[in-house]
DNA sequence: CCTAGTTACGTACAGCGTACGTAGTGCGCT
DNA sequence: AGCGCACTACGTACGCTGTACGTAACTAGG
């Protein structure tokens, strides 16, 4: 009797290995591995079970016994990246510490455009995001305010990071594999806001166009939202000039 | 030589209805409806080519008239909740106002629990959005800063509620017809988290979960987040005791 | 040693997006 | 007026997906 659970799994809860039968020829970090490795190269529509098996040289069927679902692929993928996060020793300056912990994490959804995607979907606490944020709990250490505050602080910055960064590689690379470039998909949708605009339905929109001069600095607008969200959580704030 | 458009498309820019031909049967509205309602009653997932079609009593491939990719159906999707918004009078406050939207926003979400999913992919200008920050633009007149400042703002605040909305729907609510109910996967989820904590190995994260009593108040949370935001942005701010 | 639990994996199925071909319809142009 | 073409409609088919299920080989615990 087999018997699949009936019962929801966090993978992991699971074991990765158990006393009986032959050894695994894999381990969790190596099917990550491979999985990172496909959404880097061909894009995260490419990550079917069957390409991550066939990456790790193994029959389609044999990755069901590492991961139950794809959904639980998706989860290894996060914790895998979220190994590249940078667990520096904290300064005493919570505010400068936080700041990088963001560019790191900006940093990381560069390097694999696909995370934003995934984040979104996937809501578990794998092993590298809770190591991750005790770090920040670490680097906010210096700052009086309870902890639930500080946690809601992690939350809406790693929140402002994601979407942000999400919006700058949609903008900059969007979906990967397409007949057409980059620079034409974004020229039509311009010229298609710039159409709309122009129409004078919207006149608050096309002055807030006009004002703008030349293109938008992304980093700066990203360094902006990061600097106000510190400011709404720092209690020396109110003192400034 | 029928020939598929070489170049991207933007489904609002390519005109509902040209001179020739027979009439269509049905207008973007329609199917609009019809995949916002399949949404909601059997989920994301079973918003289908298909399902959409046989919903709007069709054949599959005569929808593929209407949208050319099912990227434009979610497109169309998100423009139809947009039409949900509640354009009110500004009233000279602000802050008022923009809270109001945001709750307005994250009502909607709560709607079509599907929205903050769609949303995190598909990036483009539909009709209604643009109307809705055209609103938005209109309530920040009062406020004193550059244009581009504004639409920072409404970009930081949206993203917030976005954020924060699709996690609550999430821990709520969790993906639609799974074998097993919300409770017992979120319980099985606390459990391991718990579990975790309590290796030690999360001092602070520890600390942090202690100090805590009884269910978090999502509701507050949320509105909290929205204060700091808006905070963040606001010239009298650093005037108050 | 035996056997239960595991690994490995081929086959099969339902469902997906959508390319393509064909038939019918009615507006615009000559 | 009527020709032609752009449009609607839709059936069929292809390649892909996640994964249920069955079978064979293997190994550690009792």
């Amino acid at each position: 009797m087999a018997g699949r659970a009936a019962v929801p799994e966090v993978i992991w809860a699971r074991p990765e290995r158990t006393g009986r039968g032959p050894k695994p020829a894999f381990t969790r970090a190596d099917i990550a591995a491979a999985a990172v490795r496909i959404a880097d190269e061909r894009g995260l529509d490419a990550v079917s079970m069957r390409h991550v098996a066939a990456e790790l040289g193994c029959g389609t069927m044999s990755l069901y016994n590492y991961v139950p679902r794809k959904e639980d692929l998706y989860e290894l993928m996060i914790d895998a990246i979220g190994a590249e996060h940078e667990l520096f020793e904290p300064t005493g300056d919570w505010r400068a510490d936080m700041l990088r912990n963001a560019e790191d994490t900006r940093a990381i959804m560069r390097r694999h455009t696909w995370a934003p995607r995934l984040m979104a979907g996937v809501y578990g606490f794998s092993p590298n995001t809770l190591r991750y944020l005790e770090h920040c709990l670490a680097c906010l250490e210096p700052l009086d305010v309870p902890a639930g505050t500080k946690t809601e602080l992690i939350a809406l910055l790693n929140g402002v990071v994601t979407t942000y960064t999400a919006n700058d590689i949609a903008t900059v690379e969007r979906t990967r594999a397409m007949p057409w470039s980059v620079a034409e998909e974004n020229a039509v949708r311009m010229a298609y806001l710039g159409s709309q605009v122009a129409t004078g339905a919207y006149p608050r929109l096309a002055a807030a166009f006009m004002e703008q001069s030349g293109p938008v600095d992304l980093e700066a607008v990203f360094r902006r939202a990061l600097e106000r969200v510190l400011d709404a959580f720092d209690p020396d704030f109110r003192k400034k000039p």
